[in-house]
DNA sequence: TTGACTGTGTAACAAATGTGACAGTAGTAG
DNA sequence: CTACTACTGTCACATTTGTTACACAGTCAA
């Protein structure tokens, strides 16, 4: 496991730290759809991520969802850490996107690694980068229409897959965006219309990125 | 400048970093309503609370905005740090709600008492305090309807204000929550009849609380 | 092939929110 | 007092989004 921390982050950390990592981690390889992370489930260790992509959602009382953003290669959930504790309200739900592999590293070190400065500075960077990515769904649920966020989610997938050709069911987006699948029905052939994207069984081609 | 710092501060930071604070700080009152930083305003300061409150709303790029949450004696606003430096998209606006006094520390600090353990917990608390807001925005934006937010916007005044008579005109709500004047007429007017609010001219009295 | 299942398209309607217009009312400046 | 302004209430209508229902197409297994 110290190879592969070394590989991907060790641009990030001192090889000290990575030593320290990798003694009390657990590496973990998970497939598409698997769901890391649900409701009550005890949050004791905070995610790195090494390849792939998890996308963490907001759920409310009634299980419905909210999708906030990816996690990618290098990122950390600072959310992970705080927002799973002893809250009765909604709470977060995290899943594989595509295939993807992780290291676990137990709660209790997220404090104790705060002497290397590489860390420290890790952690604040991840907290600015989640409230940015917070940011932007603000931004879109407050001000955009339908039409414009729908375009902007399938974007974001087509990033995330690396592929203009997205495997994805309508129902699926309904679903992470809260709505469904008859008004995104709707508003996928509208874009159709204005030659955003195409429509086919199962799959949606994204043309202008 | 030191004393007031001590009484508002002294149960977070040690003697040591509040005296480094003072020695480089700006002490400064605004009154309800005046603006604290606006769209492009260089931040160059963070800002902490000693007295009042501060809201803070998104704006997008047509000037519509939408509150986030409020600041309050002894928090911060992680935002500040980040989310004002090099983005061309939507911005922060920061408004005093009520009369209020703060002190600005220099952004260059910011980082300088990080050597603080005190500071850093407090800059990390305050990170998470502000992620979680920003989801409540988010479960407020989707998964509520227009009534339920407002009612909630009002009893957050309420707390905010320590006042169940808000003095506060349905335009100015419409403005804060981006929807507009005569929909939150009509909103309040349903909330009055189920006897949650009671309306006056330039006034309204939330009733449960 | 048939039948079951899932995914998609679409119509008709309902509900929520946004918009424009206008009247009435309180407060204020002159 | 009068004129002006800001605030509120309300109507009529538009737009956006949500819901129910149903037809049809692709897939897969018996």
């Amino acid at each position: 496991m110290l190879d592969v921390l070394r590989e991907n982050f060790g641009h990030l950390f001192e090889d000290e730290l990575l030593v320290e990592i990798s003694r009390v981690s657990k590496y973990t390889k998970v497939d598409a759809g698997d769901t890391l992370m649900e409701l009550g489930s005890s949050v004791t260790h905070m995610p790195l991520l090494i390849e792939g992509a998890i996308k963490i959602f907001r759920l409310d009382d009634d299980y419905r969802e909210q999708i906030l953003y990816f996690l990618e290669r290098g990122d950390t959930c600072a959310l992970t850490l705080n927002c799973c504790v002893g809250k009765v309200h909604s709470e977060i739900k995290a899943v594989a996107e595509v295939d993807s592999e992780l290291i676990f590293v137990p709660a209790e070190y997220m404090e104790t690694f705060l002497k290397y400065h590489s860390w420290s500075k890790f952690v604040f960077d991840s907290f600015n980068n989640r409230l940015v990515e917070l940011l932007e769904v603000i931004d879109s649920l407050a001000f955009m229409k339908l039409d414009e966020r729908l375009y902007n989610y399938l974007r974001d997938k087509v990033l995330i897959n690396s592929n203009q050709l997205l495997e994805i069911t309508h129902s699926i987006i309904a679903q992470e965006m809260n709505t469904s699948r008859v008004v995104i029905s709707r508003v996928l052939k509208k874009l159709e219309l204005e030659n955003k994207i195409k429509l086919h069984r199962n799959k949606i081609e994204v043309i202008e990125i």
